[in-house]
DNA sequence: ACCGAAAACTGAGAATAGCTCGCATTATTG
DNA sequence: CAATAATGCGAGCTATTCTCAGTTTTCGGT
């Protein structure tokens, strides 16, 4: 049982979990997740321990209500380049480009986090799933622009979900990993031209290059 | 400290050493990590919980220890990929195919413990510079071979590392998920094909088909 | 062969952390 | 303003990691 046991319903217990919520990212985030205990947890969110398992039925629970948090700001987040694809139409490259960026903005915007989440979500039976639920939401809107583009080879849905796959473990061994050599924007862009050679028809011609 | 605290002389505290790293890979992939005890894995060992902590400073060390083994026999097998390479010097699509399928090969042998280490691998500050040192190495051999081939763009070493992370991350997601909708050689066929694109020379010619 | 020292082994239990449960307090409803 | 439901509380139960003082085994030197 990973969801939470009891609903919320007045004001006062909505606060409580959102106290309890906002001191786990805290403390998962200072001190790990094996180094937080989940007494210091409801401590700091100034309730007992006991309200904090009425609402959450271990402690793997405040890390799944945690990533589902992040999960949805990600979606929206990714889900924003595929708006603006839909209106702009754009070539291959500026997709990979705004794509690549975006996913970027994801694990620069706060680092601790996603680092806690990509740590521990294998850790966690019902993260793992969760996670590959939204790699796939991601890989079919991309695969959609593939086609649209003519690009992606004999099977864009499967290319689509590669690059995703691939797009996202080298953003995060390029940016989540202390020593980086060679500058972050350079790292970018080589994920950029790498995928755009990947996924780009033979014939078709090659991005303008931009001094 | 995640090393031994104490390094085993005599040929009994060796076995000793032996068993409880055997009943560790047993318990942890019979019933996961948090699943197991450290009691339990004494236990199985057939030694008391003492001698355990003689050797093993906590619980994660075990983990460690059986992650070295498990890198130092990937990266021989791996390494065996680029000793062919070296004595025949394959085109670059059939260099990229038997990467691939050695990979693969690290994955399906025994993919209980594979999961295991991948799974619970990032926990550990210690071991995630380990992987990222095989990595690094892979990657290296690779960069070598992809400029004997006059591919791998103005930068082979950052695209070989590039790839390294990639192929990495599709082979897991492709065969350590359960729900597997395709066969798998189609997997690795596409991941392969994939790799030659992003890597070819543009000019190059295109791989052999085989039907 | 024998002895002293070092290495190896033991397991009860100290220390700690996740989690429960019975009861007190606060809000809602009719 | 009861009566009922929702929320909050925290001492303590349970399970697990890890320690330590004492015992047993091995080994080098004579």
């Amino acid at each position: 049982m990973l969801t939470p046991r009891k609903q919320p319903r007045q004001q006062r217990s909505r606060e409580t979990v959102e106290a309890i919520l906002e001191a786990a990212a805290q403390l998962f985030q200072r001190h790990g997740y094996a180094g937080t205990t989940t007494n210091k947890i409801a401590e700091r969110a100034g309730v007992s321990i006991g309200s904090l398992y009425q609402y959450f039925p271990n402690k793997d629970a405040l890390l799944v209500a945690l990533a589902e948090h992040y999960l949805d700001r990600s979606a929206e987040q990714v889900g924003r380049v595929f708006a603006r694809a839909a209106e702009r139409r754009p070539c291959l490259p500026d997709l990979l480009a705004d794509l690549v960026g975006e996913v970027a903005a994801l694990h620069t915007d706060r680092p601790a986090l996603h680092r806690l989440l990509y740590d521990q979500a294998p850790r966690t039976p019902g993260l793992v799933s969760r996670f590959r639920q939204a790699e796939r939401r991601i890989a079919g809107a991309l695969a959609d622009e593939l086609r649209r583009l003519g690009a992606g080879g004999p099977d864009p849905g499967l290319s689509a979900l590669l690059a995703v796959q691939g797009i996202e473990a080298q953003l995060h061994g390029a940016l989540l990993e202390p020593q980086d050599d060679g500058d972050t924007d350079a790292r970018l862009r080589a994920v950029t031209r790498l995928w755009h050679r990947a996924l780009a028809e033979p014939g078709a011609a090659n991005p303008p290059h931009r001094p």
